[in-house]
DNA sequence: CACCGGATCCAATACGTATTAAGGACTCAG
DNA sequence: CTGAGTCCTTAATACGTATTGGATCCGGTG
C-alpha cells in the first residue's frame, strides 16, 4: 500500500536477494556476461526484480555508456514550418523514420528559435552537443555557425549540399546538376535551341548546382551558352511581360525557372506570360528546376521531383556511419531526382521548321 | 586540428582554468547559485567552456536529479503518421511551438516503436526519463505502461482524457461531453425528437465522454433516452441500409456518428444512406461527433472542431506547471470544442408537423 | 599436502554532474 | 594583534549502472 516514493534500484534488489549490486547488474544486463552467474542466483534476482517492479534507469545507463542514443535535428527554418510545411515535412518524416529504425531518439532543437533568428551558438554554448550527432537542414543558414561546428569536430550531416571555406563537410544533396542538365537535354531533343534561365540571386549552393547543370546541359546539346540569357531574379517583380516578350523576339523558346521558397518566381512567370498573351507551352515551354509544393489549383508544371523522404533517411544513415566509424572523413551523397513530365513543355513553335525527333 | 573524440567535461574546464569542478558546475548551472562566484572566475570558466566546445551531459545531469530543459513527446501512434497525419499533426505543432516558446527542446521518442507495437517499457527500460517531463499522445495506449508511469511518479501530461485505476493523472482533453450535449440540444431545437447514436466499441474515454454528453443532452432536451437507439459499431459493415431504414421507420430523424480513426464509420453511413435512397439531410440529419480529417471532396458535415493546436500548447503549459510546483496534484484541463454548422443537418422531415422555432 | 583450475561472486571504480558543509583568504573594527 | 565577518572556492558525496580484476570455495590431481 505504502507508495514508495523512490523507485527501486539494483541495490534494492541486491539487498533483498543477498547478493551484490554487481551481480544484479550482470543478470539484468543479460546477454553474454550473464552466463557466469549461477542459475539459481539468476532466477532469484529476476524474481526479486519483478516483485519490486524494477526498471533500469536510462539516464544512468547512458551516463555509463557515453552515448546518448539521441540524434539531433536542427533546422534553420522553423521546425514545423506552417507556410512551407509541405516542402520540409518529408525531410523530417524521413529523418524521424530512419532514426526510429536504428533505435535512436530524435531531439528537435526548438529552443533556438527564440528571437526569430536561429543560431546554433546562442550564448556561446553549442546546444547541439547534447545529441550524439545532428542532422542539419534549411536554406537560411549561418556560415560561421557551420564553420564553428566543423571546427569542433562535431558529427553532423547537412541535408543539401553546403560548402564551408577550408573544410569539407558531410551532406546528402539532391543532384540538381544532373537533373537540370537532363532537362536541358530533353528540351534540346524537342527542338529547342535557345533557352532562358531564371536563377535566384542568393548564390547558395543549390542555385550554383542548377547553373552548372544548365551550362553542362547546353554543352552536351551543342547549344552555345552565350546565346542563352541568364536572368537574376532579385525581386519577383523583375520578371515582366516586356522581358518575356524580348526573349521570345530573340528566339528563346523555353524557360528554366528556379523556384523560390515562396513560389513567387513561378507566379511571376505565369503572370508575366498572361500579361503579354504568351501561352504556355504553345508559345513558350517552361520547366521548373525543383519540386515546389504548390496549391491544389496550380497547373501541372514540367519539373523534377526530389526524393525528400529518402534524403532524410540517407542523412541519418550517413550520420550513424560517422558516429560508428573511427575514420573521420566527411561523406557526401548525391540523390538523383526524377523528371516529371507535366503540361508546360511542348515542341518549340514552328518558325523555320519544327525539329521532329 | 587534433580531433578529440571525447566530449569535454566540467573537469576538463576546471583543469584548464585552474579551479575545481564544483566551481565550474556553479557557473555552468547559472542562475541563482552562480552569484556567489567571483566575476573573474566566472568569465574565465565561460570562456574556457566556449573554447573547448563544452556542452552539459544530459544523462549525467538528469541522473543527478537536475533539469535538462528537454520535454519529451511520446506517442502511441507513429510520430509523423503518414495516413493519419492531418489528425495528429496539429497536436505536435502546438506542442512544438509551446516548447520552443518556453525555451525548452523537444525530444521525440521514436525509438520505442521497434516491432510496430509502441511500448514505453520496451525492455524494462523507461526511456522517457531522460527528459524532464513528457507529453503523451495517442489512442492505442497500453494501460499498464501508463499505470507504471504514474507509479514511478514521473511527470507527464496526456493529450486526451485518460483514466488509470487507482490513480489520477494529468491531461488536456477536448470537452466531448459538452460538445455532444450541445449538438443534441441543437438538434432538439430544430425539432428532432428521436436520435440514433453510433458509437465505437473500444470503450475508450473519448467514447465514454461522447455517450455521457449524448445522454446529458437528451435529458436537457426532455427526450426519453429509451427511445433513442445506441448502435455499437464493431465492424464498419455493421452499418447497413436496412439498419438505417429501420431507424427511420421508428421515427428517428437524426444520427450522431462517432468518427473512427480511418473514417470508416462516416463512409459506411454515407454508403448505407445512398444504398436505400435516404437523402442527407432532407430525410435524415447527420452530425459527426468530432473533427476528422477527411479528403478534399468530402461533404461539409455538421460537426465540431477540436482546437488541437491549442490543446498541444496547453499540455506543455500544464507539464511545466507540474515541473515547477512542488505540490504534485494532477491537473486536468478541458478545452471546449467549437460547433461547425455544415450541410448535413436540417429540420426533421414534416411527418406530423414540423416544429419551426 | 601442495597445487591447480573452474565456477561463482564481489569490491572497487568510473561515468559527469549538482549540492553542501566547510575551509581559506582577506578586510575591518576594536 | 585578535576576533568577527565577508567572500570565494573546494573536498566530499550521491545519483544508478557496467565492468573488471581479483577473492573464495571446492573437488581433483600429482
Amino acid at each position: 500500500m505504502a507508495a514508495q516514493r523512490r523507485r527501486p534500484t539494483q541495490v534494492d534488489i541486491a539487498r533483498r536477494v543477498g547478493v551484490s549490486q554487481a551481480t544484479v547488474s550482470l543478470v539484468i544486463s543479460g546477454g553474454a556476461a550473464s552466463e557466469q552467474v549461477a542459475e539459481g542466483t539468476r532466477r532469484a534476482v529476476l524474481r526479486a526484480a519483478a516483485e519490486l517492479g524494477y526498471t533500469v534507469n536510462a539516464a544512468a545507463r547512458r551516463l555509463k555508456g557515453g552515448r546518448n542514443r539521441m540524434l539531433g535535428l536542427y533546422t534553420f527554418e522553423p521546425v514545423f514550418p506552417v507556410g512551407q510545411r509541405d516542402f520540409y515535412f518529408p525531410f523530417l518524416l524521413g529523418v524521424e523514420e530512419a532514426t526510429a529504425e536504428y533505435g535512436y531518439d530524435l531531439l528537435l532543437f526548438s529552443s533556438a528559435s527564440s528571437g526569430g533568428d536561429r543560431r546554433i551558438y546562442a550564448s556561446g554554448v553549442n546546444r547541439l552537443k547534447v545529441a550524439d550527432g545532428c542532422v542539419l537542414l534549411g536554406r537560411h543558414l549561418h556560415r560561421d555557425d557551420l564553420a564553428a561546428l566543423v571546427q569542433e569536430d562535431f558529427p553532423f550531416v547537412f541535408i543539401g549540399r553546403r560548402e564551408v571555406a577550408g573544410a569539407e563537410l558531410s551532406y546528402v544533396a539532391a543532384d540538381y546538376v544532373g537533373a537540370t542538365s537532363g532537362m536541358v537535354r530533353e528540351l534540346a531533343r524537342l527542338g529547342h535551341r535557345r533557352l532562358a534561365y531564371l536563377k535566384l540571386s542568393d548564390g547558395q549552393e543549390p542555385t550554383q548546382d542548377r547553373e552548372s547543370g544548365f551550362l553542362q546541359g547546353l554543352g552536351e546539346a551543342g547549344i552555345p551558352a552565350g546565346e542563352c540569357p541568364v536572368h537574376l531574379v532579385g525581386e519577383a517583380d523583375s520578371i515582366t511581360g516586356d522581358l518575356l516578350r524580348g526573349w521570345l523576339a530573340d528566339g528563346v523558346t523555353a524557360l528554366l525557372v528556379e523556384p523560390s521558397e515562396d513560389d513567387s518566381t513561378i507566379v511571376a512567370v505565369e503572370r508575366a506570360a498572361e500579361a503579354v498573351g504568351v501561352r504556355i507551352p504553345e508559345d513558350c515551354s517552361v520547366v521548373l528546376l525543383g519540386d515546389p509544393a504548390l496549391g491544389e489549383n496550380a497547373r501541372d508544371w514540367t519539373r523534377f521531383a526530389l526524393h525528400r523522404e529518402q534524403m532524410g533517411r540517407e542523412a541519418v544513415r550517413l550520420l550513424l556511419d560517422l558516429l560508428d566509424d573511427e575514420d573521420d572523413g566527411p561523406r557526401q551523397l548525391s540523390v538523383p531526382c526524377t523528371p516529371i513530365a507535366g503540361d508546360s513543355v511542348a515542341q518549340p513553335p514552328a518558325v523555320t521548321g519544327g525539329a521532329a525527333r
